[in-house]
DNA sequence: CCGAATCCCCGCGGATACTG
DNA sequence: CAGTATCCGCGGGGATTCGG
């Protein structure tokens, strides 16, 4: 492993350690089961705590609320409390959320055009299993 | 919400639930401690097991072995091994795994330039808990 | 050197019931 | 309507030991 390599990771990603690198510590937030998701169905404008959970057909409404809290506190998403009555709670992308769905969005579309080579490579290794090692 | 952004979301996703939602599907097994840190370490070029281990500060042996199998077996890398004494085994991107990094590309990049954001988002976060819910 | 097997901890995430 | 609280199972992931 030479040295110019290690120092282009470094660059890159300035530790690696799980503590101190910026590129783990940011993306263990948004790797969550839903937080993908959320933060596409906000991305067309804000929405409602019960227009978020229609649009994801299986979150438990805890987890709804959690997913929502984390991105919040990361800076991904804003509350909005309106004093009505019923209550009613609006999330919207704050700028940081917009680009950061603009970076992920490679990754999106990727695995959308990607998703029959990942499926027939694990039937092959499914089926080969056992019999070259 | 709008049946155009329904409409555009069914475009991107395939599906929302976790079962037939591509995405979901394939970004699920990269969301992994270490799979991005192994892929990256690969970048370069073919690597040894233990070339991956000292690379990796503090990943276990069994979490090594498990990741690189993971990534494998979705047809990320190939491994090969050469029949010497002591044996020697070589793990290498294949061309999925190449096109895959070139997408997470961006997201690696946004997470180093944006991580002073979130942790400001953070820590203005948990000094005002409590005090406006 | 590379990996399989075993044991165990812990946190994600689901189900359900209760509040303002 | 928009949460909170509680209980609980499952699987990711670490430590350690054994094998080829």
């Amino acid at each position: 492993m030479d040295k110019l390599f290690q120092d282009r990771m470094e660059t890159l990603l300035g530790a690696r350690d799980i503590e101190s690198c910026p590129v783990r510590d940011v993306l263990s937030r948004v790797s969550g089961k839903w937080s993908t998701l959320l933060l596409l169905a906000l991305s067309d404008g804000p929405r409602r705590f019960s227009e978020l959970k229609r649009f994801a057909p299986d979150i438990s409404q805890r987890m709804l609320t959690k997913s929502l809290t984390d991105l919040r506190r990361d800076g991904y998403i804003t509350r909005t409390v309106y004093p009505t009555q019923p209550p009613q709670v609006e999330y919207a992308l704050t700028e940081a959320g917009h680009s950061f769905l603009e970076a992920w969005h490679g990754v999106v579309v990727w695995a959308r055009d990607n998703r029959h080579l990942v499926h027939e490579a694990r039937q092959r290794f499914d089926s080969e299993e056992g019999q070259d090692r």
